[in-house]
DNA sequence: TACCTCTTTTTTGTATACAATATCCCAATG
DNA sequence: CATTGGGATATTGTATACAAAAAAGAGGTA
């Protein structure tokens, strides 16, 4: 049995990245050390060493002097990042789907009914969410390509909250079900091309009408 | 006159940079921090700071309670980060090839005329290597992809160590030199997808030969 | 010699204290 | 009234000091 000894730092990491995702900070808001380290009883070292690291998952902006705020993306910013989502994850979906086993086919699939259970009892957006990102990651992985894989996985938890925010917002999930279906089906028969087409028009898709919210969100916040 | 005022921690990643790139320290190389806060003669708070942002740029590995260590790639490492160099890369040259303007194109061949000058000088290969990320980059920045812009400077900071090696032991710069002219030369004809080629190719032919040498280099020091 | 175990030393992780910078507030001036 | 300057306050940046973990060594046993 391994015992996982966690410093504080990657504590604070976790803690911070959540509160950012489930939209307990908002984007644009400031991030006071002091304030943080109070509450989750730490210095304030493990506190800044952390919003560094956020910093580079692209969660936090960092202004010597000035401190931290949560990212707060711009629509073409919003456009951007689906968009690069959309060229790697083709990437590494043709590269993976070659190579993917069926015991790993299995395991989607496995993860495709708990998002549906999820979604029949209408859960909190956070635990589909969390799945979704790892359907999506669960396919890549046999592409065998750790760097491109590490970087998805953070433009994903980037993507996360205002995917989440969709969620709740809009009904989101009723469209990425069968889409994820016919993902996996694809994938299945080896349909390479076809199965990158879908997969690209997804993301896109999902940008899309992100993207209409988050206008709208900042025209409604303009007022 | 804008006076920028560094932090300590801003001065220690640039130095630390440096030494990785230029090779002084070494890939596999540990990282202590207390030696590194007395040759840099600040306290080891910025250095922990400057290794945490250097580890998110892919040059350091940070390992809770065992210290940082200057990353060291695998040959299948390097081809990956080439390889995603490459789709990045060209992806940003088509978007941005449409929107170049003259001025840009002749600002990038005078970075072309500047390496041609170094190379004649026999400059240190870090003057080259710097401009060649400088050509490069200046090609992609009418791309308008900041976000991708800033992992393709990231990555390029990655491969540059690699590409100082080769130039040192091998005559990297000689099949360059051509294929950056004729790159420039698309691009100002706006051949998007002959640029795109030519890109791609010059980026993996330079892998490829990387990746010789790294494999040689690995054989020896393994003995 | 090989291997375990306890101790010592080195190195990293974090709290505290202080320094430097930015921000806010308010009075004085045009 | 708007604006500028300057001091008080809040906030970040960094040094120092100590705690915790890992690595290196020393001694004993089979």
């Amino acid at each position: 049995m391994v015992i996982e000894y966690k410093t504080r730092t990657q504590v604070v990491v976790e803690a911070i990245r959540e509160k950012i995702l489930k939209g307990e900070i908002k984007a644009g808001e400031p991030l006071r050390q002091a304030a943080l380290a109070d509450e989750l009883k730490v210095s304030r070292i493990p506190i800044r060493e952390a919003l560094l690291q956020l910093e580079a998952e692209g969660l936090v902006e960092f202004e010597a002097h000035k401190g931290a705020t949560a990212t707060k993306l711009s629509a073409e910013q919003v456009t951007e990042l689906f968009e690069l989502r959309a060229l790697l994850e083709t990437e590494l979906l043709r590269l993976a789907i070659p190579k993917l086993t069926d015991a790993e086919l299995d395991q989607t699939e496995l993860i495709l009914q708990q998002m549906n259970d999820a979604y029949q009892q209408s859960a909190t957006s956070g635990t589909w969410s969390e799945l979704n990102s790892r359907f999506h990651l669960s396919l890549y992985r046999a592409a065998n390509r750790p760097l491109t894989f590490e970087m998805v996985q953070n433009l994903n938890s980037n993507s996360d909250r205002y995917i989440r925010v969709h969620l709740m917002l809009a009904g989101g999930v009723t469209k990425a079900g069968p889409e994820h279906v016919q993902l996996l089906d694809l994938c299945r028969q080896r349909k390479v091309e076809q199965a990158c087409v879908v997969l690209k028009q997804h993301i896109l898709g999902a940008a899309h009408e992100i993207n209409q919210l988050v206008q709208k969100l900042d025209a409604d916040a303009g007022q």
